[in-house]
RNA sequence: GCAGAAAUGGUGGAAUGGUAGACACGAGGGACUUAAAAUCCCUUGGCCGUUGAGGCUGUGUGGGUUCGAGUCCCACUUUCUGUACCA
């Protein structure tokens, strides 16, 4: 019988369907196991090959462990809310839940195709009420809350107002956006309105004038990681710095803790380092400068205490607070006008042009180790969302302050010994101190390392300053000026912002009659009617970003239909977090940093077990298309085949890959494409047209996108998730190439006609060469799952069918280990061939098979011998010979006189099982 | 600039410090066929030689450690990814 993959798949599927297979719940007489992937934005263009592969892989290790005993939680659900619905909403006026519920049954189905095993019955949609109620949730948790600095965790906002009508501000250690003081009676005689100030000062979830990143073209503000090179990620539109007030996560105060957190984690060493250098830690002072003639402290952050011999000037930020302060009337003009420049170029242009720039404030400040005077600049090279926006600037160590102090001609001191500063700063930690020397401190003749460390407790003992931890990590923005997002549950009464009760959540997105700004620049919400609470209070405008609903779906898979709690504490308690989460590398600093954030406020406030959310993470690479390209010799409408093409002047133009086979253009279908190749003429080279390829991303623009559901009907889903997994490391980048699909095609063809052909009445025991090779693979394929090694187990389970065709094997039990080794790969031929064997029950729940190690045993043993480390022949003993016995056979070798060459050997090498290694 | 990862045939890729190139594609040759498809068999890193003969060389470059290095160490080159005036 043929294997007809259309009618086996079709029919398990529906089986799987009909059955319930695939839904599980809590179980604790099973250990769980909890298998994610990161969900995808369901695009209008849906699926083409690269997506599928991680969740194959992923499928595999949950399949693997299901068969392993665990009760295994594999979900699956949309990312719903994102920009392009929008657009498309804008453009055409239709809602974008119409587009996105469209793009979901259009992912649903090509999905269904490929034979996951997602339990649907936990689905979320980000923008579906039911869910987001509890990212509303969430964010009035955030408001309620504070971030307890001796604690160390997240507190209840209620105990920091007890602690205000108290105590004040005294022995309070929070987190703040800026330092307060004031004592109980003055917390007591503030309005309601000042409190309120006061306290959004101190909230996770807060209100703050700050610096954002806006983007003109998009009418948004942008996280940072939404922002790469001064462009928008989505879009690639230039964004500017903007004063703002907005809502943000006080992500900053978690900064410490995740970073921590990460030496828990079974992460890749490149994606941890990646968080660690978003979070920025870095270890300095804090010192201040006093400024000469008014009573004012300038406040600088450094890494470089011991360079403080060396400060020959003073940098502010344009934005720093400082700069109106210490601006002289005189410099006034020369100030505003720099401010004024600055302002109006973007991100971009201010990386693009690198150039020095920068003007004299007027003011000096003082050294506080030598009491000289040192004047104060202000330059954007600073940047004021970093340490305390104003820098002390050591051009002799400093690149970018040597930089500029050679621009504007100001001193340079060198400080270490040896350090030549004429031609560039030296900025290397390392070195002997020299021109250090002040009335109180003596840094001379120490290295920078003492140095750093002389100063800062010099600084703290005299008062100067302290000793402070300082973090990249900036806090999240989450206000968007769009439609298509959670609406924020906050309404403004007199000003203040209140949330809402949660009893009254999920706050529904509104009807708008259009997704575009209002003509007075509000975003799209300001257009919804009635949009104010029953009392005729106005409500927040902005939605949510769209990390707000990834940041924590993963909880709610646990317990998706619950509408008491985000997650129940029981099946929260059972699958607590995710054992393997697998997905891009690309939301490294985005998604995944928010999450863990996210999941560790809700860990404070005790409504999850597990302070981190994913312990184990792949990241699985990219599938990168792979186009074809034709030449067509300029000024003709000749094209001529790659082999021949350079012997002509010609123009690479790409065509689609539909019309290319093994690289051969389909010269008709060519013809047929465009108009204006209709009368092409074509210069063969064997008869055929080769066309060139290069490896690019798959998109539609480039004509290579390949399509998962072309690639099920011709091959089936078991042959795609092979091939996907068979084209190499999963974590690795690699092109699309279908021309090899052939091969693992031919191999599903080969098990199904050795399996056709077994001897199904019979339950011979296996002969001893059968037992080793179906041993064998069970070894090699149990090994590559857990190392997520998916390659080598398909090449693994090739060999094995064909030493089994070529014994024509015909045995049962042979083929019941097989197939339940290849039921997490190609589980549709696996499930009919379980049924084949007699069993009632699905093959998901075959156990997985032990390694019967007696019969890998072997009689010999072979060595390969070689001579002073080549290898010259091999010889075969009896298992279990000692080494003397092996160095003896293989001396007494046939071949062994040539390559002693009459010689005596210095030394025998045996390493058991292995091999024999003769010194001469 | 900084950080991380990588570099092996025509291609994708295998190799716990132990016979490099498994497995697959592609290519070449052959069998079957009126023919094609499908299927099966053989060859396939390079060089020299042979036709039951083998040898040399070979994992980006240069050093090192080791009886033995694709694998470990040092330096360099190139590529990919992330990040960037972070003081």
């Amino acid at each position: 019988m043929e294997y007809n993959h259309q009618d086996i798949e079709k029919r398990w599927q529906q089986y799987w369907r009909d059955n319930n297979i695939y839904k599980v719940d809590v179980d604790s007489s099973r250990p769980k196991f909890y298998v994610l992937d990161m969900f995808p934005y369901p695009s209008g263009a849906g699926l083409h090959v690269g997506h599928p592969l991680g969740y194959i892989a992923s499928d595999i290790y949950a399949r693997y462990k299901r068969q392993n005993g665990f009760n295994v939680l594999h979900p699956m659900g949309y990312d719903a809310y994102g920009l392009p619905a929008e657009q498309y909403a804008i453009q055409t006026g239709q809602h974008p839940e119409i587009t996105t519920v469209s793009n979901i049954n259009n992912y649903r189905s090509q999905l269904d195709m490929i034979g996951f095993s997602f339990d649907w019955s936990r689905e979320v949609r980000t923008c579906d009420p039911e869910y987001y109620r509890w990212t509303q949730w969430a964010f009035i948790r955030m408001f309620n809350s504070y971030y307890d600095l001796d604690a160390d965790k997240a507190m209840p906002i209620s105990g920091l107002v007890e602690r205000f009508a108290a105590n004040g501000t005294e022995r309070v250690n929070a987190a703040a956006t800026k330092p307060m003081r004031f004592t109980a009676a003055e917390w007591n005689a503030m309005s309601e309105r000042e409190q309120a100030d006061v306290l959004m000062n101190y909230r996770i979830a807060y209100r703050g004038e700050t610096m954002v990143n806006w983007c003109p073209a998009l009418g948004t503000v942008l996280a940072n990681d939404e922002v790469s090179e001064g462009l928008s990620v989505r879009g690639g539109h230039p964004v500017e710095q903007k004063l703002m007030s907005q809502w943000c996560l006080r992500v900053s105060a978690y900064a410490p803790r995740l970073l921590s957190g990460l030496d828990t984690l079974n992460w890749s060493e490149s994606l941890k380092e990646t968080q660690r250098n978003w979070i920025g830690r870095s270890e300095g002072a804090e010192i201040n400068f006093k400024v000469a003639g008014q009573d004012l402290n300038l406040e600088i952050f450094t890494t470089r205490a011991d360079t403080i011999f060396g400060v020959t000037f003073m940098v502010l930020a344009p934005e720093s607070k400082y700069v109106p302060l210490l601006t002289t009337p005189e410099q006034k003009p020369l100030v505003d006008a720099y401010l004024d420049e600055v302002k109006h170029k973007t991100e971009r242009e201010r990386q693009i042009e690198k150039r020095v720039s920068g003007v004299f404030t007027g003011s000096y400040a003082v050294n506080p180790l030598t009491g000289q005077n040192i004047p104060v600049w202000v330059s954007d090279y600073v940047l004021a969302g970093y340490g305390t926006g104003a820098v002390m600037a050591v051009p002799a160590h400093d690149s970018r302050d040597y930089a500029f102090a050679r621009h504007f001609d100001l001193p340079i001191v060198p400080l270490i010994e040896g350090a030549d500063v004429s031609e560039q700063s030296f900025d290397a930690k390392e070195g002997i101190m020299m021109n250090s020397k002040g009335p109180k401190l003596d840094l001379n003749g120490l290295t920078v390392k003492e140095a750093i460390a002389r100063t800062k407790q010099f600084i703290e003992a005299e008062g100067i300053g302290r000793v402070k931890v300082n973090y990249r990590l900036r806090d999240a923005i989450f206000s968007r000026q769009r439609y298509w997002g959670e609406p924020f549950p906050v309404y403004y009464k007199d000003g203040m912002a209140c949330m809402l009760p949660e009893s009254e959540l999920p706050l529904q997105l509104p009807a708008v009659d259009s997704y575009l700004p209002t003509e007075d620049g509000q975003p799209p919400l300001g257009r919804a009617k009635d949009w104010k609470t029953k009392e005729g209070y106005p409500i927040e405008v902005c939605t949510m970003p769209g990390f707000a609903g990834s940041s924590a779906y993963y909880l709610r898979y646990m317990d998706p239909h619950n509408s008491e709690a985000l997650v129940g504490k029981e099946a929260n308690a059972y699958w607590r977090n995710v054992d393997l989460y697998v997905g891009g590398a690309e939301h490294a600093t985005g998604h995944l940093i928010y999450s863990r954030f996210w999941n560790k406020f809700l860990y404070d406030l005790g409504v999850v077990a597990e302070p981190e959310p994913f312990r184990k993470l792949v990241n699985q690479g990219m599938i990168q298309g792979r186009s074809n390209y034709v030449y067509r010799i300029k000024g003709t409408n000749t094209f001529v085949s790659k082999g021949l093409k350079k012997d002509y002047d010609t123009t690479p133009i790409r065509v689609d890959i539909g019309m290319v086979d093994n690289d051969v253009l389909d010269t008709e279908a060519f013809r047929k494409w465009r108009p204006d190749f209709a009368d092409a003429e074509f210069i063969l080279e064997n008869g055929k047209y080769v066309c060139g390829y290069a490896v690019e991303k798959m998109s539609k623009s480039m004509f290579n996108v390949v399509n998962p559901n072309d690639i099920v009907e011709r091959y089936g889903a078991d042959t795609l998730r092979l091939y996907e997994m068979f084209l190499g490391p999963v974590e690795q980048s690699k092109p699309w190439d279908t021309n090899g699909i052939d091969g693992v095609n031919r191999f599903l063809r080969k098990l199904w006609s050795l399996f056709d052909n077994a001897d199904l009445a019979s339950d011979a025991p296996m002969t001893p060469q059968e037992a080793k090779t179906v041993n064998k693979l069970v070894k090699k394929v149990t090994q590559d799952i857990e190392n997520f090694s998916y390659n080598t187990s398909v090449s693994a389970f090739m060999i094995a069918v064909n030493e089994l065709s070529s014994m024509k094997s015909r045995n049962r039990q042979a083929m019941d280990i097989i197939t339940r080794l290849i039921a997490p790969f190609a589980p549709h031929i696996a499930e009919e061939f379980w049924h084949r064997l007699g069993h009632d029950t699905s093959v998901v729940d075959a156990a997985w098979p032990e390694v019967d190690e007696s019969a890998l045993v072997e009689d010999t043993v072979k060595y390969p011998v070689s001579f002073n480390g080549k290898t010259r022949f091999s010889i075969e003993v009896p298992a279990g010979s000692d080494k003397a016995a092996v160095e003896q056979a293989a001396l007494a070798d046939p071949n062994a006189a040539k390559w002693l060459d009459g010689k005596q050997p210095k030394k025998i090498i045996v390493v058991p099982n292995r091999i024999v290694n003769i010194v001469l």
